[in-house]
DNA sequence: GACGTTTTAGACAATGGTGTCTAGTTTTAC
DNA sequence: GTAAAACTAGACACCATTGTCTAAAACGTC
């Protein structure tokens, strides 16, 4: 029998190869032969390890969704709670976010086959729903809400203002993302600058009164 | 031999039929069979028709893009020479740009197939960048510049503008899209608002002052 | 070094797909 | 009405894939 939960070599590397592969191919035109090979392993070790092709499909997910939930959290929580000059900060937490949950791997490899097995896999697109957009906007809703507070912003629907704010920055990594080209550093950073102008330029406070250092909250 | 251009119903039954198995359960996962009694045609018709899968799945792609492309065009000139109110002229051109563009079948069926077969014919997917988003883009970037030369908008980038504009009105709509339901009229009124009133706000010429009517140019 | 576990390579049946072929039927055109 | 074209149903060979099985090899641990 197999320890379920000792992540051994084998297992990880199985799940890193079963990934680029059901990405590149999906999830029929995958083979398990194919993953084998590239996790340089027996098909038989696959079986051993996930009963069967569907149930490794959805270990990758899983193991995927991790990840990217992980990653999420922590690329989140490192806006500065007192932010110092609107503008860049704001910037370069775009810049963080599309670098690390957006335009990487797992969130390719999320985007990809949620999209295209979706819809076979109804629980498994809900999933990715509450777990990748629907947190992401919540968590930039409660951002805008605080820096609304502040006086830094003039939010008047935080839930819109976040989906708009995700928006933008997309804008001008669509279609790379779409394509799956990892943009470059430059291009990261203008896509950032593009989107956190015109958010700035609608949502912005009228005085820039910058903010008379309250306390942290 | 087939008259590869008369347009009999047999081959308009089976470029549909294709095209939601297609969809559905992608390159890959779709069956000749499946395809065939979805079009009520029996398997040797279609290879009549259509040499092999690959022929096929081609001719779907090539017959989707046509009819987007017209339904993009006719969406794109419906733009007023003159507006009258611009907020309430963009608003209503953003909702028939998703309505008839973004929204509909053939959108949905473009995004899914372009994303997860695109690596696999990579022809596909320049072709569909260059028909799809890029017309969408360079048109969208006309009007903002007319609409600027005007003093109707404070544009500076205008192919920027165009993808924000773009990206805008999608924020809302992103996740029925991604899904592939298609959003009822209310929700597309009010996504286009949202939409329309950030760009509005970030692009909107300050003085108010309501054009002078300058002749049509 | 011996034992149990994991891994391997390969054979294997079962399934389901593609694409071809044939023989018979329907439709179309003249 | 008749002949050619298009269509159907089914059988077919061929191939790839899934998932099982076995016997041998590698590995780790005591």
């Amino acid at each position: 029998m197999h320890s379920q939960r000792g992540q051994c070599a084998k297992r990880l590397s199985i799940l890193e190869a079963a990934a680029e592969v059901f990405c590149r191919q999906g999830f029929a035109g995958a083979s398990i032969d194919e993953i084998a090979s590239a996790a340089c392993v027996s098909r038989q070790t696959v079986y051993n390890h996930y009963r069967e092709k569907d149930n490794l499909f959805m270990a990758v997910v899983e193991d995927v969704m991790d990840r990217a939930n992980a990653m999420l959290f922590s690329t989140l929580s490192s806006f500065p709670e007192i932010p110092e000059r609107l503008e860049d900060d704001l910037a370069a937490f775009a810049v963080r976010l599309s670098q690390n949950c957006i335009c990487n791997q797992d969130g390719k490899f999320l985007r990809k086959l949620v999209l295209s097995e979706g819809e076979r896999y109804p629980h498994l697109f809900e999933g990715w729903r509450q777990h990748g957009p629907r947190k992401i906007g919540t968590a930039l809703a409660a951002l805008f809400a605080r820096l609304s507070y502040k006086g830094l912003l003039q939010v008047d629907d935080f839930d819109v203002a976040a989906r708009q704010f995700l928006a933008l920055v997309n804008a001008d990594l669509q279609m790379s993302t779409l394509f799956g080209v990892t943009p470059t550093e430059v291009e990261l950073e203008s896509a950032a600058r593009n989107a956190v102008r015109t958010f700035i330029r609608a949502y912005g406070a009228p005085a820039q009164a910058n903010a008379p250092a309250l306390p942290a909250v």
